[in-house]
DNA sequence: ATAATAATAGTAATGATTACTATTAACAAA
DNA sequence: TTTGTTAATAGTAATCATTACTATTATTAT
C-alpha cells in the first residue's frame, strides 16, 4: 500500500511515548529529553521535539499550550483539568470532576493548591479563517495538519 | 518621599498605555511597537516590553498568560474571557456572560466563532511551594513582585 | 538650576524551538 | 535474506521571542 501514510514505529518513537506515560508531570521537551536519555543516550534533543509534535499530530499524545514559557506534553488523552503553580510553574492534574464552582477551600482539600485564579480559555477559529477556509474551495478532504 | 516609590509618568508609559487601551486586539509586544512607534518613531523594542512588564505589575493593563508562542496584553482591567483562534492566534474578548456552559451554536451565533475545544486552567501554588514559602519565615511583608 | 536617580536606546546575550543535511534505520518487495 | 526506497535521526546552525547590559538621557525633588 501507500508507504508514506505508514507511521514508523521506531525505538525512539516506542521509548518517548512509555517514557512520558509514565511521567504525570505534564514534562517539558527538555526534561522529557533528560528522562529519556537514561534509556538512549545518543538521543538528541531535537528527535524528543521532533517525535512530541508528529504524535501530538497524531493524536497519540497531547500537547497542552496552556501558560508559561515552554511546551509541555501529556501522555494522558482522557479529558481531564489542570493546575498550575505561579511559583515554580509545575502543572499537576486536578481531579475528575472538579468544577469552575467548586470553591477554593474545596480545591485546597484536595490538591494542596492555594488557588489564585481560574481561567477559562475557548478555542475555535474566528469568522475570518473560517470564510478564508470556505474560500479555499472543497480541495481538502479528510485530517487537516494544523501544526 | 520616599522617590523609589514613584511611578515617573514619561511620554513613552503614556502612549504605551494609550494605544494599549485603544486596542481591543490583545497585541504581542511587537504588534504594539509597531502602533507606538507611529507616534514615537524613536522608541525601541526593549522600552515597549520592559514597560508593558513593569505596568502589569503595577496593575495598570493585564498580561494574558494563554497559549501560544508570544505574550499578549490587554488594556482592560475588567474580568473577562477571551477566545482564541486555531490558524490565526488572534484572540477576542467574549461577550460578558459567556459561561462555560454555553452550547457551540449560541457562541457561533454571538462571535462568529466555531468552537473546538474549551480549557479551564486553575492557576495557584502547589503545595511545595506553599510550604517552602512558610519556611522562608514571615520576612517577606506587603506586596510580592511575581515578574 | 542642580543633584539624584529612574528610564531609555541600542546592542548583545539568552533560551526555547525549528530548520538543515548527511547519514542511518525501517519497511516493502524481490 | 538482500535490495531499494524513503522516512527518521544526530548534530549543528539558524531563528524567534525575550531579557540583560550599559552609556546616555530625562524626570522629579530640592
Amino acid at each position: 500500500m501507500q508507504p508514506q501514510n505508514n507511521i514508523r514505529l521506531t525505538n525512539r518513537r516506542k521509548v518517548i511515548i512509555e517514557e512520558l506515560r509514565k511521567l504525570h508531570t505534564h514534562p517539558t521537551a527538555d526534561e522529557l529529553y533528560e528522562v529519556v536519555r537514561k534509556r538512549l543516550p545518543r538521543i538528541s534533543l531535537g528527535t524528543v521535539y521532533r517525535n512530541l509534535e508528529f504524535l501530538a499530530g497524531k493524536g497519540i499524545i497531547r500537547k497542552l499550550e496552556i501558560g508559561g514559557t515552554q511546551k509541555r506534553f501529556d501522555g494522558d488523552l482522557d479529558i481531564h483539568q489542570h493546575i498550575r503553580c505561579t511559583e515554580c510553574e509545575r502543572i499537576d492534574d486536578l481531579p475528575a470532576g472538579t468544577a469552575v464552582t467548586r470553591c477554593d477551600r474545596e480545591i485546597l482539600e484536595n490538591t494542596g493548591y492555594e488557588i489564585i485564579e481560574r481561567r477559562v480559555e475557548f478555542i475555535g477559529i474566528c469568522p475570518a479563517c473560517r470564510a478564508r477556509r470556505a474560500g479555499e474551495g472543497p480541495g481538502h478532504s479528510g485530517v487537516v495538519d494544523t501544526h
